[in-house]
RNA sequence: GCCUGGGUAGUAUAGCCAGGUCUAGUAUCGGCGGCUGUCGCCCGCCGGACCCGGGUUCAAAUCCCGGCCCAGGCGCCA
C-alpha cells in the first residue's frame, strides 16, 4: 500500500457480488479471496470472491507504484485481499462491469501451490474434495448449497413457530438405547458406559406434557455401517412432537412445512439455485398418501410379489418411484416392524398410525401417532423384546397425565439434497462423518 | 457385515485386458520469460507421479499373492 493510494475515506466498503453496474462511477473497497488471476503483462485481471460472489479487478502496471507492482507479481490465489477502485461498466468484460483498481493490500497470503482447485479447472475426487473440505467450500457452488441450508434452517424455524412450536434441545449424551433397532455409539462418561443419542424420540414425547407442541434441530448419531450416499455417522434430524395430535394432523405440518421451505428458498436463493443448475418449483399439498397395502400391491402390478409384514426395502421403494414422483407419503406401516412406541390402529391393530414421507425412493421423514396409554406403552416394550425397567422414567411420564400425541422426525439433509438436487449426503454436510471418515 | 470396482505428479486422467517401443503421455498446477481487454487468457522453457510388501519373468505401471486405503451398491435407516 501507497502513500496517498489508501482507499479514500469515501470509498465505500462492499462485496464482490454487490459491484453491479448501478454502482458505476463509484469509489469502492472490496475485501474478498483470490479467485483467479489473469495476468497479461501490463495488464492484470484479479477475480475477488467472497459468499457473496464474483467480481472482476484490473489493474494496469503501467503507472502504478512499487507497492502495487510487488503486491500483483506476489499475488496468489485464495490469499484474502482488500482493492480498492472505481466501479465501471464494462461491457467488455462478461461480467459487465469491474473495478479498475487504483490499489490492492494483502491481508493474508495463501501458498503458491493449492492441493484443491477451487475454481473447478480440474475435478476432484470426494476423497479429495472433503480432505480439503474448506477450499471445497469456497467453490461457489458448494457455498450455494449451505447459504440454501441457512434458509432452510431460519424457513423451518419460522413455519414451526407459526404453528405453535417452542424449539427445545434434548440431551446427546443418554445412558440406555432409545429405541432398540440402530447401533448407537459408546462412549465413556466419567467412567460409566453412555451412549450418543440416535433420536430425541423419547425426551420429545414427555415434553409435549410440558410445551404441548415442540421441535428441535439437532444432531444426531448412528453407528452403522452403511455405506451409501445418503448415510452417514453423524446427521441433523428435524423433529416435532405434539400433544393432542394425531398422526394426519402432523402430515399437515410437515407437507406444509415443506412447501414454506420450497418458497422461502425460492424467494431468497435465486442466485445459488442458477449457481446449482436447480430450477425448484414448490410442490402442491396435500401430498399423495398410499397405504402400506397399497404399495405391496402397486409393487405387485409392477411384477414384484412381497410377502405382507415386511419392510419396504431399498429396491421396493426405487420400484414405487417408477409410480411416484416427487413428493408423497405411505402410511399404515405393520405395527411389528416399527419401534414400540407407535399407536396401533385401533380398528385394525396389526398396522399402525405410522407414515414415512419420501421424495421419489428417498425417505426423508417418519412419524405417526404415539401410544399415549401407559399399560399398553408396557406391553408393547415387552413384546418388543426391550427391559421396561430401562425405561422406567419416560413410563412414568405416562402416569402424568399423557394425552394423545403425534410427531416425525425429518433429515435435514436429505431435504436439503432433494432441494439442491445433490446425489451424495456427504456433499451437503460441512465436515461429514461417515464409516471411513473422521477428519477434517 | 456382505458384494462389486478402484489406487499413476499437488489435482484429474492416459497407459494395464494382449509385459519390452514408458528416460510413463495429456490437462491443470507451480517457477521463469513474453504479452494492454482477459474472462477455462494465450505462447515458450522448466519442475513434479506408477499405494506398500513379496512373487513370476531376460524384462513389471502392466501378470499373481498378501496388506493398507478408497468409491459405490445392498442390508439398516433419516
Amino acid at each position: 500500500m501507497v502513500d496517498g493510494e489508501k482507499p479514500a475515506a469515501a470509498s465505500k466498503e462492499v462485496r464482490p457480488g454487490s459491484v453491479k453496474p448501478e454502482l458505476d462511477g463509484q469509489r469502492v473497497a472490496i475485501r474478498g479471496w483470490v479467485h483467479e488471476v489473469r495476468d497479461l503483462g501490463s495488464l492484470v485481471f484479479v477475480v475477488l470472491r467472497d459468499r457473496s460472489g464474483l467480481c472482476q479487478a484490473v489493474f494496469s502496471r503501467k503507472g502504478a507504484d512499487a507497492n502495487l507492482q510487488a503486491a500483483l507479481d506476489g499475488l496468489t490465489r485464495e490469499s484474502a485481499v482488500r482493492v480498492w477502485g472505481v466501479v465501471k461498466v464494462a461491457p467488455q468484460s462478461r461480467m459487465g462491469v469491474e473495478v479498475r483498481g487504483d490499489g490492492l493490500e494483502v491481508l493474508a497470503r495463501a501458498v503458491e501451490r493449492l492441493p484443491y482447485e477451487v475454481t473447478g479447472k480440474v475435478p476432484a475426487s470426494m476423497t479429495t474434495r472433503l480432505d480439503h473440505r474448506i477450499l471445497d467450500l469456497r467453490k461457489p457452488a458448494n457455498t450455494a448449497i449451505f447459504l440454501i441450508a441457512d434458509t432452510l434452517f431460519d424457513a423451518i424455524r419460522e413455519y414451526l413457530r407459526g404453528e405453535g412450536f417452542v424449539e427445545v434441545r434434548t440431551p446427546k449424551i443418554i445412558a440406555t438405547a432409545t429405541e432398540g433397532g440402530a447401533a448407537l455409539f459408546k462412549v465413556d462418561y466419567f467412567g460409566r458406559e453412555a451412549y450418543l443419542a440416535q433420536s430425541p424420540q423419547l425426551y420429545k414425547e414427555e415434553l409435549v406434557t410440558v410445551f404441548d407442541r415442540v421441535f428441535e434441530i439437532g444432531p444426531f448419531f448412528r453407528a452403522e455401517a452403511s455405506h451409501t450416499r445418503r448415510h452417514v455417522s453423524e446427521f441433523t434430524s428435524v423433529d416435532i412432537e405434539a400433544a393432542f395430535m394425531n398422526y394426519e394432523d402432523v402430515m399437515r405440518v410437515l407437507e406444509g412445512m415443506v412447501v414454506h421451505v420450497f418458497k422461502r428458498v425460492l424467494d431468497e436463493r435465486r442466485r445459488e439455485l442458477e449457481l446449482l443448475g436447480v430450477s425448484l418449483r414448490p410442490p402442491r399439498t396435500p401430498f399423495k398418501r398410499i397405504t402400506y397395502d397399497e404399495a405391496l400391491r402397486e409393487l405387485e402390478e409392477l411384477g414384484y410379489e412381497k410377502s405382507w409384514g415386511g419392510d419396504l426395502e431399498t429396491p421396493d421403494l426405487r420400484y414405487l418411484a417408477k409410480r411416484h414422483t416427487g413428493f408423497y407419503f405411505i402410511t399404515h406401516f405393520p405395527t411389528a416392524i416399527k419401534p414400540f412406541y407407535i399407536q396401533p390402529d385401533p380398528s385394525n391393530p396389526s398396522v399402525s398410525e405410522s407414515f414415512d414421507l419420501m421424495y421419489q425412493w428417498l425417505e426423508l421423514a417418519s412419524g405417526g401417532t404415539r401410544i399415549s396409554d401407559p399399560s399398553l406403552l408396557r406391553q408393547r416394550l415387552t413384546e418388543q423384546g426391550l427391559n421396561p425397567e430401562s425405561f422406567k422414567h419416560h413410563v412414568a411420564v405416562y402416569d402424568y397425565g399423557m394425552p394423545v400425541h403425534a410427531g416425525w422426525g425429518l433429515g435435514f439433509e436429505r431435504l436439503l439434497m432433494v432441494i439442491t438436487r445433490i446425489t451424495n449426503i456427504r456433499e451437503v454436510i460441512l465436515f461429514p462423518r461417515d464409516r471411513f471418515r473422521l477428519t477434517p
